[in-house]
DNA sequence: TTCTCAAGAAAGAATGATTATCCCTTCACT
DNA sequence: AGTGAAGGGATAATCATTCTTTCTTGAGAA
């Protein structure tokens, strides 16, 4: 895990770079993808930030997560059918846990995956841009409650 | 790629096995997915269908394809944002390689993925019911026409 | 310091894939 | 033939996300 502040840092320079403006809101959305415990939702991101700004709207949350993600200092991991999920400590791919049950994120410890990539984009043709993994199942803590 | 006969063939059997109807529909629909060529989405079988059934319902389309979902005889690929895709011809999880220009997908031979699974569900306490790995690029097709 | 205008934010409408609901039809079994 | 559950067709509802509109802000220019 990458230091959070470091992160908050890198995300204000890339913004800066690209002529965007760092809002209070853009500042406090980035501030909570920078640590991304639990890999949040849009909808957990509001919920966090609405004490502090209230009157932000859920739309402005949108687009600034988008605009990260065009920067590529925040990866989107989406689902149909539930929220789209995001990390901006970790802005590049890498494979997660996922719990059917609580909906909880992690992220996992494979690695090789990048040299796969590689691999396969040479056996194919295809130009390989990014990739995903993902493994879903039962986390140990909803196994013990059933 | 299994044979689609032979899938075609299972798939009615599970139907049965389970006291659901072989309604002219479903078969329809179970014979696209049993080849899966090209991983259909639901308005693709529908379109493909049509000529054939020409009152079929879209709702009949994503009822069915549920069905051998919940049957495990297809694998749905979902995405936020655009269709889902099916494969029922291999209805087991396997990577694949999507092209994010003309939106086609194929298998991946990549192998030792049910194996890693099981070692990180060793490793961290998850039981792991299934994975996703997909390649995101451009195919060589593409590539050609820019 | 005031002015100006493009970028950003807020609010709500629109979008679109998927699911739910309703009602009619079909079929297996008596 | 009669009956009841399963299936199909049509359409409405859902809901995350995006779009549109309007209002606000703030970094330079003068
Ligand atoms: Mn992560
Ligand atoms: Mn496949
Ligand atoms: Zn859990
Ligand atoms: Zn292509």
């Amino acid at each position: 895990m990458a230091d959070p502040q470091d992160r908050v840092d890198k995300m204000i320079h890339e913004l800066k770079e690209h002529g965007f403006r760092v809002t209070p809101q853009r500042l406090a959305v980035l501030k909570i993808l920078a640590a991304s415990h639990g890999h949040p939702s849009v909808e957990m991101i509001f919920e966090r930030i609405k004490p502090d700004f209230p009157t932000t709207s859920l739309a402005t949350i949108y687009k600034t997560v988008n605009l990260l993600k065009d920067l590529r200092e925040v990866v989107e991991l989406d689902f149909s059918g539930e929220s789209n999920r995001y990390d901006g400590n970790k802005p590049y791919p890498h494979p997660h846990l996922n719990c059917t049950k609580c909906k909880s994120i992690v992220d996992a410890d494979v690695d090789g995956l990048t040299e796969l990539a590689q691999h396969l984009a040479k056996k194919t043709g295809y130009q390989i841009l990014t990739h995903r993994l993902d493994f879903f199942g039962i986390c140990p803590r909803c196994q013990e409650t059933q």
